[in-house]
DNA sequence: CTGAAAGCGCTTACAG
DNA sequence: CTGAAAGCGCTTACAG
């Protein structure tokens, strides 16, 4: 910038001003500029000196707990983003993708929330103990929770996921199934497969998990049915292949009339195995899902419904008022049962 | 970092130090330091301070030539999307989406490429003349052109279009077809749904679609069939709500026994029309796609398959050698014709 | 092992 | 309408 006021025979302001303020300099100045700046090579103000010297970056940062490789191919998280998209979109704004996924290098990844150039983050759906969080909270920018960990002072946005999860169980003993088995998608990072042991799911991370399940058990205990005596199945990961061998062992090992699926994905993969064994829905078995994702109703799932998409474009307003100093508020969203025909009345 | 520097009694330079070199400080020293910084609410370096000094962000941008809720609801842009996100995972680079539609305010997308803070870009798809992308090189950093345009000096990555086109239409052509419909997704970003005048062809900002409109005729030609009696309509967008309507308007004007598409979305779209008038592929008609989308199979769609994740991929592996300073490249990957239920012989 | 100092490239009150 | 100057917060050769 000052070889082209050089150049020029301007002040280095006047550069500036050419490039920000066009109304600041007359018109041919301003012209002449902008040409011999362009003859010159010279691309405009550089991005990190002007944000160093505003304070704003004109990005937001979203953290996701897992590859992106993986997480762009989750209908969940391809939701959310839709929605966060939407709020870009109107304020011109970048959104910088940032993978933090527990299983890579932690110090790589704090030292990736430490220097991206963002106004504020995004976190999705992060451990209640992530220490790659904690990088994000101390740059003392703000910063908007999507699903957990719900902190004091931080923006939150969540679903409901207890009351939903009651609803989605009541469906099931409304109809009549007493012999249930729930199936619950990871409840530690460490990839178990199998039955999950009380102390597991009180030491879960997953808050959204001991929600949902709280929920089913809450529901459970209205019926005067015992909450322990419903088998809990824990996959151990998120995508449809893992989801497809648990839902195969879960059947192997449990003979029920209904499965109630912590996410659509799950419950889908339960179609597929029923389906493979034989077994269609609602006749011969039920099952429901939770999210309400657009594969749910393409494999005409019953599920708890929530607004995914919705809740990204709140998350991204959240962030957008907090960054210009507006209060943290917490915000919970309700869900919708869609009844489809994966469900139906216990035989018998 | 001043502050946290007197309060240590230390250096400036040797706060830095204690969260960039920890091996140029005693251990103390350097737990002393960090404690006191934690204790100031003192969150570590600066970005923009540290990428003004250094001249890196750690991130690319991604220019996408849509609104970022379309894009995101574009498969052939996901599939783009986790080839560069497996390069970003293992590189612990952000992500940034750069949403710079033709639709919206010009100046303000120039803008938010002009103060991006990133290493360099990555341009998918961009119309030929964009001012956007232009405000892109001319920042200086490095830029891979993705599927166009195709710029000398500029790094490039593309699919040999003409030749998979060509293939697609001699597939179609073998089979005995010869009334035969072309369907193409946008010529021109008005939106313009219709049969497509030759000036409208030859005025085309899409290089995509011009390309593989030449290999189609290049095979017409081959047969000794007049390319111009070949009607070729177009969609005026991408979306699969779009396609079916142009879909059922192309099939109350033209009587075909095949209809080659552009696209994928565009050949389902035709599958699903047909379908809704009562004709099954391949006995009725053929329909042939191109890209070779996940849906493309799970339709049974016979298509031009492009290797999209891979693109992606080397795209963001290009960019990185860019960055590192190797030179510019130019990339062809080739297509695949992949046989599916969606083509059969002519009746007749 | 630690410090003093230069300089990265801007924006913006302030003065004229 | 234009300029001189401060300062945003760092990193890194250089010196000791």
């Amino acid at each position: 910038m000052m070889d082209v006021a050089e150049a020029c025979g301007v002040s280095q302001a006047s550069v500036s001003y050419a490039f920000n303020k066009p109304e600041r300099l007359s018109s041919e100045q301003r012209a002449n500029i902008l040409r011999i700046a362009k003859e010159m090579g010279y691309g405009g103000p550089d991005p990190s000196a002007r944000s160093l010297r505003t304070g704003r970056t004109g990005a937001w940062g979203l953290l996701i707990n897992e590859q992106l490789t993986f997480a762009l191919d989750d209908p969940t998280t391809m939701h959310l983003l839709r929605g966060i998209g939407m709020v870009c979109d109107a304020t011109d704004t970048a959104l910088s993708l940032l993978p933090v996924p527990v299983g890579g290098n932690i110090k790589d990844k704090i030292r990736l929330v430490q220097n991206s150039l963002v106004d504020g983050f995004l976190a999705y759906f992060m451990p209640s103990n992530s220490r790659v969080l904690d990088a994000a909270l101390a740059r003392g920018v703000p910063v908007v929770t999507i699903d957990s960990p719900r902190i004091d002072g931080v923006s939150f946005i969540g679903i409901d996921d207890a009351a939903g999860a009651e609803a989605a169980a009541t469906h099931i003993l409304e109809l009549g199934h007493r012999k249930i088995a729930i199936l619950i998608d990871r409840l530690m990072p460490d990839q178990t497969r199998g039955f999950a042991s009380e102390e597991r799911i009180r030491n879960s991370v997953d808050p959204i998990g001991r929600d949902r399940l709280k929920g089913y058990r809450k529901a459970f205990a209205a019926a005067g049915i015992d909450p322990l005596s419903i088998p809990v199945f824990e996959v151990g990961g998120y995508n449809s292949a893992i989801a497809r061998a648990a839902a195969s062992d879960l059947l192997d090992l449990v003979e029920a009339t209904a499965v109630i699926a912590t996410s659509d994905t799950l419950a889908i993969a339960v179609k597929l195995e029923m389906a493979a064994r034989g077994y269609l829905a609602p006749e011969d078995y039920s099952v429901i899902g939770f999210d309400g994702i657009q594969a749910a109703s393409e494999h005409g799932l019953t599920t708890m419904k929530t607004p995914l998409v919705e809740k990204g474009r709140r998350a991204a307003e959240m962030l957008r008022n907090a960054i210009a100093g507006e209060p943290f508020e917490h915000v919970l969203l309700e869900t919708k049962l869609k009844r489809d025909r994966s469900t139906g009345p216990a035989k018998g």
